[in-house]
DNA sequence: AGCACGCCGACT
DNA sequence: GTCGGCGTGCTC
């Protein structure tokens, strides 16, 4: 007779395990095993358990596993697959493009705490240890002691001296409360105590007096602090009320106090664009729409529609703007079928959602990038708002982009699928122009009396100021005016490309790279210039080599130290900081913008983080301290860059029905990315940006794959990048090029050196099996510590 | 990853 | 001679 196998894929991410294994399925669970379960499975010489999901099924019959002696699954882990049919052919497509383990994968369409611990039970018969050791207990957890203690248990083990046994454990937990309800009514009229019981006198009066007023359930802890544990039992002990666990959801305090909301009439550009979308499913539609235009409206409504059709949606946001002020415009509009995927949410609640939307009681997830995997049915529109926004992709294994998982899924269901975007990243905006895309147009503000607002740039060549390296004079004029006024002023500082280049204070020329058109890092270790793409390196002049000025600096500026001259400029001005360490805590970002709402400060002074979305009619004046430190940074999107945050941060100024102002300082008045970031010119941005790209043979002309190799020693990792590049020019075509291997800009991390290689291409049938035979160069015993990272189309070279 | 097997140096 | 160091290869 032949048994019934499983297919399972075991949690070992390595490229030799990375392949189902077959497990015999028992007798006893052979009718509840699906597709998609989790299991654990014995693994290894040790026999270990290891958590896998079961992918297929076969027979032992087969040609695979004929004659093999096949261990048995030893637990099955869940009622319902976690993972159904369409995950699981995402996960086999999504293999092709992102070159990551199946297993690292699956783990990452589910909430952490599906993922289980391991860990091993110790016992022994040995009496000397187990006094020793053990003391009271019977079983150590291998887990809970000290490496010395582990490594004198294993020598224990080696010895035959304790037995282990290995366990794993599913991490999931259900919270419920305790819930009373009444089970028998005249009992509670005829319970007989005696005048002393006073509590349980009072327990029965509250409880016939709710009865009567048509209530008949009470949470438990609410009635044990009222009466007392004791009194409460006494009643659960005499039959009058039973008592039961009822599931709670974690994350549930946020419905309370929304007011529910109702559609807003939408102009005629919002209706056009709205009519396109839910008309025709047959591509994704790029909604290209200028800050205050009212894209949001347009999501709900589709949002709506689909709801109307009995589909789902996904809705999709950076995770900086995924605020309260965010979410509670979807949960005024949807109620309790909206889930919210957050990264501030403890494993539990983010479970917790999860099971919300499986169960399918929430038709709405909103979220940042790993939303996209919401296990939702019958998908009818996906949204990704600022799609340009680069944590879209992941920047650790598994290196997925939200973008292309959203346009499989869309297909998968039928659904619309809509990229919106003040400022679309320029592959998005070239494959709308390629007809990939439909483009949908939004060019008006949706209240009409928000004007677009003035944009000044102040050359910081010619405003020099003696009093500050940080701030222009005129600046520092409009500010004070501004406050006079009682007005509120936003001012933002660049803190990306930190102190890691060189620009002359006469002039504001960077050193450029001759083979690559982008700006030199400074590297102080070595105290050279180093271009990151070609590795081209140069020593750092002593004079400007455009006008001879002794005046060469080092940039970067934090905003502390901001913060600090400011206050000593302008000694009242009250000031709120707004950057990675002021935002630490849970919470602290929602306090600073409502204490700045609230009109408790003049100035908001922060990074990038206060150009999303903020929205306070009181602010008349966006200064930007800084725009050129993104500029000089060593990416071929470094003007693309600027470019999408001067555009969104001017947006932040005049709102309502003040006209606002937008001041930028900078030492590149000249630069395209600020010029067109001034004329609120995307347009005009994107066609002289493609003629550069197009010339540099960059992206969206070119595809990219980033390879970073590691290894401790430093010649090693050299030696090993120069024959994977060999291997790749082997492999590839003339066409492909090749640049590097150079070393990264933080060049070692964790005792690791680390070497990169960019490979740019347009048509590549041999790609992925050369990429694969690099992988497999990790295997060879020769390069035991060697790491190699593959990243296709890479958003970030730091 | 993590465990067992196995082949070499420093101890009884 | 043997204990235990960690390099090598495999996991249904």
């Amino acid at each position: 007779m032949s048994q019934k196998i499983a297919q399972v894929i075991v949690d070992v991410p390595t490229m030799q395990t990375d392949k189902p294994f077959s497990y015999l399925i028992p007798e006893e669970l052979a009718d509840l095993i699906q597709i998609g379960m989790r299991v654990h499975v014995p693994f290894g010489r040790g026999n270990r358990l290891m958590q896998g999901f079961v992918v297929g099924f076969g027979d032992a019959k087969s040609q695979a596993t004929a004659g093999q002696n096949l261990k048995s699954i030893a637990e099955v882990l869940d009622f319902d697959p976690v993972l159904n049919a369409e995950q699981l052919m995402l996960a086999d497509a999504m293999r092709e493009t992102v070159f990551s383990y199946k297993i690292s994968l699956l783990k990452a369409m589910l909430p952490n705490l599906l993922n289980s611990s391991y860990d091993k039970i110790l016992t022994t018969e040995d009496a000397v240890i187990a006094q020793q050791y053990f003391g009271e207990t019977q079983a150590l957890h291998f887990s809970s002691l000290d490496e010395k203690e582990q490594a004198l248990m294993m020598k224990f083990h080696r010895e035959g001296k304790i037995s282990v046994q290995y366990v794993a454990q599913s991490k999931a937990t259900i919270k419920t409360k305790k819930r009373l309800t009444l089970a028998d009514d005249i009992k509670l009229d005829e319970l007989s105590m005696t005048a002393r019981a006073k509590k349980r006198l009072a327990l029965q009066s509250f409880l016939q007096e709710q009865h009567h007023a048509g209530e008949n359930a009470w949470d438990y802890t609410t009635l044990v602090k009222l009466f007392s544990r004791d009194v409460v039992k006494f009643f659960v002990s005499e039959g009058v009320l039973s008592l039961s666990e009822i599931e709670v959801s974690r994350a549930q305090a946020y419905f309370d106090t929304i007011v529910s909301d109702e559609h807003k009439v939408l102009n005629a550009e919002q209706e056009t664009a709205y009519q396109a979308i839910i008309d025709s499913q047959e591509k994704p539609f790029l909604l290209e729409g200028v800050t205050g235009s009212g894209k949001t409206e347009v999501y709900l409504q589709v949002i709506a529609h689909a709801i109307e059709q009995g589909k789902t949606a996904i809705m999709l946001v950076p995770e900086i703007s995924l605020t309260p002020l965010m979410t509670n415009r979807f949960i005024a509009r949807f109620g309790e079928h909206v889930a919210i995927m957050h990264s501030g949410l403890s494993d539990g609640e983010k479970y917790d959602e999860w099971r919300k939307i499986k169960s399918g009681k929430a038709k709405v997830v909103v979220g940042a990038r790993s939303a996209i995997f919401a296990p939702l049915d019958n998908i009818g529109a996906i949204i990704i708002d600022e799609e340009h926004e680069t944590s879209y992709k992941q920047d650790s294994n598994p290196r997925y982009h939200a973008r292309d998982v959203a346009i499989w899924r869309a297909k998968y269901h039928g659904a619309a699928l809509v990229l919106g975007s003040a400022t679309p990243s320029l592959e998005t905006r070239a494959r709308a122009q390629q007809n990939v895309y439909q483009i949908l147009r939004l060019t008006q503000r949706a209240s009409a009396q928000a004007e677009i607002p003035e944009v000044t740039i102040l050359d910081m060549r010619k405003h020099l100021n003696d009093k500050s390296a940080s701030f222009s004079e005129s600046l520092l004029d409009k500010i004070s005016e501004k406050i006079a006024k009682r007005e509120q002023v936003v001012l933002m500082l660049n803190r990306r490309g930190y102190s890691s280049f060189i620009m002359c204070r006469d002039c504001g020329f960077v050193p450029e790279c001759p083979n690559c058109d982008i700006s030199l890092t400074l590297h102080m270790d070595t105290k050279t210039l180093n271009c990151h793409y070609c590795g081209y390196t140069t020593g750092i002049p002593h004079t400007c080599p455009n006008c001879q000025s002794k005046k060469i600096r080092y940039y970067g500026s934090g905003t502390q130290k901001v913060e600090e001259e400011l206050s000593e400029l302008i000694p009242d001005a009250r000031i709120l900081r707004m950057d990675v360490d002021t935002t630490k805590k849970k919470g602290a970002h929602e306090r600073i913008l409502s204490s700045f709402g609230a009109g408790e400060a003049d100035i908001l002074l922060g990074t990038q983080m206060i150009a999303k979305g903020l929205d306070f009619p009181n602010v008349t004046l966006v200064g930007v301290i800084n725009a050129d430190t993104a500029l000089n940074l060593p990416d071929f999107r470094a003007s693309e860059r600027t470019f999408q945050l001067l555009t969104q941060v001017a947006g932040r100024a005049g709102r309502a029905d003040k006209k606002g102002e937008v001041l930028i300082q900078t030492f590149n008045p000249d630069h395209y990315a600020i010029r067109l970031a001034q004329a609120h010119d995307y347009e005009g941005f994107y066609q002289l940006e493609m003629a550069f790209r197009r010339k540099l043979n960059y992206p969206p002309y070119f595809y990219t794959v980033q390879l970073v190799m590691s290894h401790q020693d430093e010649d090693e990792v050299v030696k090993k990048s120069y024959e994977i590049m060999s291997l790749l020019k082997a492999n590839l075509s003339d066409q492909a090029r090749i640049l590097g291997p150079i070393p990264k800009p933080i060049a070692r991390t964790h005792n690791l050196y680390h070497y990169q290689l960019l490979i740019k291409y347009r048509f590549e049938d041999n790609l992925a099996q050369a990429l694969n035979q690099v992988l497999d160069l990790t295997q060879v015993s020769d390069n035991k510590n060697l790491r190699i990272v593959i990243d296709n189309e890479p958003q970030n070279f730091m």
